[in-house]
DNA sequence: TTGAAAGCGGTACCAA
DNA sequence: TTGGTACCGCTTTCAA
């Protein structure tokens, strides 16, 4: 375990010019610069991060606070901003915070406060009052990645308009008994699936169809999507033609469901998620993509770019979520849907 | 932002009084203990844990290194750990080490070697000879959470056994034929897999049936097993009856599979998983369970005894697999499995 | 039981 | 362009 000094003697010269030669901050002659860094390497130096982070105040690490790390959008915004972060240097340190959890308390109360961080990414976080509270008292930059920053920066989707065109596709397709799948008001009713319903609730209304709205609350899982829609698929008399997911996993798990009553899909019913899950392609689904790796990859850019200038304004990016027409949708069978109530098929 | 120096001040005792009152290392007076505590409190202070671990040589940070994030299996084994050392008052460092990526190269050439962390958690890791020398050379206690340790504690599922004990059941239900679906010897064959299949392959041999013997291979996530199973399942000839699951995300590939063909679970075919995975009771998937989420847990206990002791023993536990009977397995059809390879029923 | 002081291993200022 | 040196904030002997 070799020191800077260590460095600097073998290199025959000052801990000083040592330090300068390896960080890269002040003037050091190319030549020594090059023996310095030789003798770095022959004693395999490598410097300790807690006497630099005690002088500089930098800790070189990038804190990630997310509610979930078993969904599939977190998993892969998590990969996003590990991957960037390890091109820069940069240690990740993750803060799992499962809301109503103890340990979400630790965190919020303790490890927070000892600031072992630069910056701080949220992910879906939606902090309640207290929460929020000790996280502009932690006093470092921070980025959200879904769900709005207070005044810090956020990356999120148009969560309305995607969920508003999900709607609108089926529209197109001549359906008009849509229902909207997922989400839950009486139990972490989340932002992001609020704005969804209210995008999909906008274009029923406008459409007309302002009866027609129905929203069918389930845990946001693939197993929560399959129990709801097995209650509503079940009882042909609320069989909607048309049904848009909260998200992919709950759009998919509607898909399931449906096979095992023997419903057809897209011929029986035509599904909609948000998000292009990995299981998308596999289900044939229609869906409004996104692109949560790059969401991650996108909140490093504008945190790194807080931390040197700390000075910066907000920024507040707001994504597009792409149409991806796979097989889950279908022009809507009028004779079927007309007759259904009646018909009473399994 | 007070410094120890201040809460000694408002305290009236001396920074090292101060000190011993906060980490309770040391004789403090009850009384004095008391009055540090207040003054810390007062002032909102947290010690700077650069200036601590630059003395003590302690970090009070956990290394996680992993290949997955979105996967079941390494999502709940993640959360397991974390919330084990949330409760120790431990940070947790995520390395994302996805097998081929330049990430991985930067994790064991980079940063690893920066020991920024007290002890090293390796789930399913599978280093490769160069990257298993740049592990020891780090020099911190590791565990190993599947994947057996050099001479590290580990922390292991008996997967031979539990895969011996799915076919076991298959066989008690009086299959035959019973292929082994997952795991691609040709890209990243990875340990786990092969000890599995081995596991297979025994009970069949033992069971005298080692010309049935058939591994299907394909990824090792739900769309690969899908895809695989479409294509075994598609061709009559070749169809088994009972199906071993090289994982529970595999398995529900293939009952998903079946299910688009029109292959009925388990009437004319069994399926089995290893995992318990949360799609399990969904897809009413026979299983032999395990629990990572404890595994993840028991790697910190055993981690934070080699912190303590560094000279204890490596530690190598291996739990076994539980069986879980749901409706996915089912005795064979004698008939129709006698009569299919004629049928070519779709 | 408490305090003074010496570092831990770097960085960065200032002078040369 | 380089070197001397103060100091980051805490812990830990050692002496009192």
């Amino acid at each position: 375990m070799s020191g800077i000094s260590d460095v600097a003697r073998r290199a025959g010269v000052s801990k000083a010019t040592a330090s300068r030669a390896l960080t890269g901050h002040g003037y050091v002659s190319p030549d020594t610069r090059a023996r310095v860094q030789d003798a770095a390497r022959a004693l395999g130096y490598v410097a300790s991060s807690n006497a630099a982070s005690l002088v500089t105040g930098r800790t070189r690490t990038i804190g990630v606070i997310m509610p979930y790390l078993n969904r599939w959008f977190f998993a892969e915004v998590l990969e996003g901003i590990q991957d960037a972060l390890l091109e820069h240097g940069l240690d990740l340190t993750l803060y799992d915070a499962r809301p109503g959890s103890h340990g979400r308390r630790l965190i919020f109360e303790d490890f927070l406060a000892r600031k072992r961080f630069d910056g701080l990414i949220a992910v879906g976080l939606e902090p309640e009052d207290r929460e929020l509270e000790r996280l502009v008292a932690v006093g470092r930059p921070t980025v959200s990645v879904v769900g709005v920053g207070a005044d810090s920066s956020a990356i999120t989707l148009d969560d309305d308009a995607a969920a508003r065109r999900a709607a609108e596709h089926l529209l197109a397709l001549g359906h008009r008994r849509i229902a909207f799948l997922g989400g839950d008001p009486h139990d972490h009713w989340a932002d992001v699936d609020r704005r969804r319903l209210d995008g999909y609730m906008r274009a029923m209304t406008d459409a007309g169809l302002a009866h027609e709205v129905c929203h069918i609350p389930s845990a946001v899982t693939m197993p929560g999507g399959y129990a709801a829609a097995v209650d509503l698929l079940s009882d042909a008399s609320r069989r909607p033609t048309g049904l848009v997911g909260v998200c992919d996993e709950v759009a998919i798990g509607a898909i399931i469901a449906a096979r095992r009553l023997g419903i057809l899909v897209p011929g029986d019913l035509s599904v909609v998620g948000i998000d292009d899950h990995e299981f998308a392609e596999m289900f044939a689904l229609t869906t409004l993509a996104q692109d949560p790796r790059a969401q991650g990859a996108e909140a490093v850019r504008v945190l790194l770019d807080h931390i040197t200038d700390p000075g910066a304004a907000p920024v507040e990016l707001q994504l597009q979520a792409r149409l991806i027409v796979r097989s889950s949708t279908a022009p809507v069978d009028r004779a079927s849907s007309a007759i259904e109530a009646n018909t009473g098929r399994r």
